[in-house]
DNA sequence: CGTTTGCTTGACAGCATTCAACGTTGGTGG
DNA sequence: CCACCAACGTTGAATGCTGTCAAGCAAACG
């Protein structure tokens, strides 16, 4: 294990110091005009997320040259989607502010969640193996994301050692993370899974400057249940069960967790 | 929807005709000394599992350059370890001949298999994102893998722009493919489990110039089960039951797929 | 030929799903 | 301002799939 959050070790995301606050809402309060943000271009080098981003460890001189691989920015209006299944594929998307989850379904009707991003996180991925996307992105709250377009990244990386390091590395630490899913819902009970699903979010959002104990979720119930392989009555009731038990505080989508501890103890509970 | 083998979509592999037979057990059989087979350099552009390895599509003036990219091969025996949970990442490894599991695992022992890999498939990208990896791949039978510095690989991806094309498509392929199985794990019951699990192996061994229908199974229930999220009591039960229903037929670790269609329609069930 | 490992099958229990009812929240329009 | 509606969340009761425990069998190995 080479992650101090031994627990989580294979569940968790990015490791880094918490960066400056991200004003989250600040594009939900103001309910931009979207064309005009659309046309503002933002330069990674004043970007606060650069430090969870695809530039990160760039020196400055790198930063400078990568400015013009970022195409414009795009609005995401909550419930929207930013690819489906079968578009085409152009362009990876890196979250400057929002939320959204990607979600992969069979043709009766049943879908999978299979992650939820957040800012400094890329989307996209899934799509550069078959020249499509294979999986449906969804905001989950209004969301700005950059564009960069894929022949430019291709070029680029080619140029610059570093970013190609970096790129690779992303890619891969998306395996690594898919794993720890796979460990979560081929092993796991239902409360070591809310647990395990709480304590990334929460370590994600604290990398990101926010609370680390208190989140507002941006997924429903049955959001959640989907992605952990589970009823969205099941994870109501895990919820108020955790809450029960003093290891958490759940009015609606207001979580606040009390004892971390406590639920990095459920992970390693023995069955199922 | 994009691949027309629908029902398997997510779950699907490589994609491509058959291709010339790979005498499976020629390394088996013969019991050879390790070292003189590790001594061995082979060409890529010999190598009859160029079309489903990382050169594929590659023109033939690039395959050339690419031998030099390869290192020696390794031999590795069945219940040996190509690489373990921390072990410093220096190199992918296709293989050549052989089978292997990779599985990641919780501090109390619990393990989870994340994949079976068979000839010209790719092992290490989980190391990439650490400079550790984060599984441990093991051989199921004696097996030999080419060694692919990941340095050179970097330098090499650089020059040659389909091969980076290549290598970003087959990192993606990974993630999509375990986006597929977190569909499996997280809404399928212990027969579509099971199904999918056939319908996939039969597939890609098909692939490789074998039956599509007889499989000889390399790994055990237990591995099975983990792989799918079950115990290994109900991967054989629900084999038996398969059996009943005249779907398979189930000797031990030979099993026969009877009638692929109602395999597949067992994946578009509706519960659970 | 005995031992070990892996596979199968049965019985039972338990956790999660299913079905159902009710409560809460937020938005809309009268 | 309030009523109403739709979407979301909570909780209860019952069913059932899968896990657990246990025994017996088959195959592989030395």
């Amino acid at each position: 294990m080479t992650s101090p959050a031994s627990g989580t070790a294979q569940f968790s995301e990015i490791d880094l110091p918490p960066s400056p606050p991200v004003s989250w809402h600040a594009i939900l309060g103001g309910s931009p005009a979207p064309a005009r943000a659309d046309a503002i271009k933002v330069a990674c080098s004043s970007c606060n997320l650069r430090e969870l981003c695809l530039p990160v460890g760039l020196s400055d001189s790198d930063l400078g040259q990568i400015e013009n691989l970022v195409g414009l920015r795009r609005t995401v209006r909550r419930g929207e989607a930013l690819f489906r299944v079968g578009d085409p594929f152009t362009s990876l998307y890196a979250v400057r502010t929002g939320f959204f989850k990607t979600r992969v379904s069979t043709e009766d009707g049943r879908d999978q969640v299979t992650g939820f991003q957040m800012g400094g996180e890329l989307l996209g991925l899934d799509g550069i193996s078959h020249d499509r996307h294979s999986c449906d992105a969804i905001a989950l709250e209004d969301s700005n994301v950059c564009q960069i377009p894929y022949p430019r990244l291709q070029e680029i990386l080619r140029e610059m050692t570093d970013l190609q390091h970096q790129f690779h590395k992303i890619m891969s630490r998306e395996i690594v993370r898919d794993h720890g899913v796979m460990l979560l819902l081929g092993s796991m009970r239902a409360e070591a899974r809310v647990a395990a699903f709480l304590l990334n979010l929460t370590q994600r959002l604290h990398a990101r400057g926010f609370s680390g104990t208190s989140v507002v979720l941006r997924m429903t119930r049955e959001e959640i249940g989907s992605y952990l392989g589970l009823q969205l009555e099941t994870v109501s009731r895990t919820f108020s069960r955790l809450q029960e038990d003093g290891l958490l505080e759940v009015k609606q989508r207001e979580v606040r967790v009390v004892d971390r501890a406590g639920l990095q103890r459920l992970l390693n509970e023995v069955p199922c």
